[in-house]
DNA sequence: CTTCTAATTGTTATCGATGTCAATTGTAAT
DNA sequence: ATTACAATTGACATCGATAACAATTAGAAG
């Protein structure tokens, strides 16, 4: 076996304009070494002013920006943050993204974005590719994660936050409600007020799983007061406006007798506000609507929405603080509370 | 000057368990070389069905995941794509983004976020981090960006889209609607449905400068009718229903006279549409009123609110298939089309 | 003016995957 | 069996930045 070994002959070096230039080139215009241009870059200590003014001089008359990718490879993490959610079209998530966004993007930090669409490979194979990334770490949605999951976050040892809900046993971090807290509260509200025959609107399924617990969890609480769950009507499309108002009108015909009505969500409360409006009913005395998430829209409808406030950008933010600081923090569960909201319609 | 040359002994290759395994790891444990095993991670052509089982073999014993960070060094460019939005409390681009997702997620693509909040220099910072991953494509917000923002993208020589207005100059590809032109189809069905005294509210001091060119344009057109722009209101608040509620009010209670009100957006006019119900005001008889965006909670209000609907979704997703495939394209400008939503508020 | 320590700058090797070109194996035709 | 050529596999260098360590310089103390 015989090579010829091709040496590397760098001359050619930034004759091309087109191309983007790198510390090579401007340690050679500054007449330094590579690493002291890269550790002016970076702030490294003990950093003489003339070596960095030469060094940002040559940088700017290059318009050098250091590239992340060789950087990543070699301290084998990136400034990179995965975020892992269901989905877009809910205002739940984006809000979320928000949060996250509004710690990261002041730091320099960005998201990688992963759309499980509620499917537990697709979560997987996600994770997997933006894994691949080197992130400094990973916000995951729920505590329920497919095995070989966890596992891999454990390999490259990066800190995990998961958000939304607390109730389990979190990989890492976790910050979000108890949503069977949640359901208990609202359980106790509309019994306070009275209500003794109650309804359940769902959608799309019972996707997430957790407001399927929170059903669950409401339903318990109701008997334990001596209410009646008269009905759950779970609907099959995704969850907005439209199908609460439908599913409103269906389940008021089914069961008549029903004097309040306890909604996955503000987008199907809202319907069900609106369908009561066209049709007269008077809320919140022949009909109560009790929403989840208290969303800003809420707040401004003819007879303000009561809903369970929940704190979504805040879940965000809190998420992503707790990222970056989890060298130290180690693994905390953080329980952002949530209230009833001031509404009109229970 | 002297310096010992340390040999680099790798006797100790995968001892450490917790390490991720690479395709040396694989190549060792295959019997094959490194080459071998990343033309068969990558389905490169002329390989054996024996390499490709000895490889595959090794790969999943070691659950072995390719380092995309290695591979984007080496190729000049990633499967990471960046998005820069202004915002993402605003559904308009939670929708965008979620349109983007939908195709890049099945292709193995991942965006990487960046928020500009409306401001010029963080969007430039924001860009030059984004650019610094390689990134294969990068998809803009609007048409307007500073001065060292096109240059940086033409010298890494990928594709950009830019989304939301086609009225200007593209750097690359745009996809959106035409601002003016929704402003006088907003324009024209207002007069010809009879209204004479048209108000428009719109919020948070116009950002985006979109909402002014559109406001700009109806008010010409309504000139050009010979009807009036009897006064603008612009809220300092970020859009919201209530913020649009308390400006409908407002507004009339300065101008008695106004028939009815255009909106910047569907936040603000379903505040107005809430706050007629409240105050009795008879719509669309007594006071028309039209949004912008045509979101989905206006379809199912009592009166469902009529809104210039937007293809916010499908502009996200046309954007992204149109970075794909660019390569073959080149620069193109698709106009995706509005209309308006049947609503009854006009 | 030495001597010694601290501060600063530099050299080399490395992160992991992959393009380039060389080497080898397989296959068919003579 | 030999040659010619295609299919397959492999060795090396490389992408750009940076940790680890070496070397140099500056500054303080004697």
């Amino acid at each position: 076996m015989k090579y010829i070994t091709l040496m590397n002959d760098r001359s050619d070096v930034k004759t091309d304009k087109r191309a983007r230039s790198t510390v090579r080139d401007v340690a050679t215009l500054a007449g330094v070494s590579e690493i002291s241009v890269s550790r002016v870059m970076r702030n490294a200590p003990n950093i003489s002013d003339k070596l960095r003014d030469k060094v940002m001089e040559a940088a700017n008359a290059l318009s050098y920006t250091p590239n992340r990718v060789a950087g990543a490879l070699k301290n084998q993490s990136s400034n990179l943050v995965a975020v892992v959610l269901p989905s877009m079209s809910n205002e739940v998530f984006s809000s979320v993204l928000d949060g996250i966004e509004s710690v990261l993007n002041d730091q320099g930090l960005h998201a990688v974005l992963g759309l499980s669409e509620y499917d537990a490979d697709r979560e997987l194979r996600v994770i997997r590719e933006l894994l691949s990334w080197s992130p400094m770490g990973i916000i995951l949605t729920g505590l329920h994660h497919r095995d070989p999951i966890p596992g891999m976050i454990a390999q490259l040892d990066i800190p995990v936050v998961q958000i939304m809900d607390i109730e389990g046993a979190p990989i890492g971090s976790a910050v979000g409600i108890s949503h069977s807290a949640a359901a208990v509260t609202a359980a106790d509200h509309l019994y306070d007020k009275g209500y003794r025959k109650i309804g359940y609107i769902g959608a799309w399924s019972e996707r997430p799983e957790r407001s399927r617990a929170r059903r669950l969890a409401f339903e318990a609480r109701l008997e334990e007061r001596g209410a009646l769950l008269v009905a759950s009507l779970i609907a099959e499309e995704r969850s907005s406006a439209m199908v609460g108002a439908r599913a409103t009108e269906t389940l008021r015909r089914q069961h008549p007798d029903i004097d309040c009505i306890f909604f996955a969500n503000d987008d199907l409360a809202l319907g069900g506000l609106f369908h009561a409006l066209s049709a007269g009913i008077d809320v919140p005395g022949e009909l109560g609507l009790l929403g989840f998430n208290g969303i800003e829209i809420g707040k401004a409808t003819p007879i303000p929405l009561s809903s369970i406030e929940t704190p979504r950008f805040e879940m965000g933010r809190e998420a992503a603080k707790l990222l970056l600081s989890s060298k130290d923090d180690g693994n905390r569960v953080m329980d952002l509370s949530f209230k009833i909201s001031d509404g009109k319609t229970v």
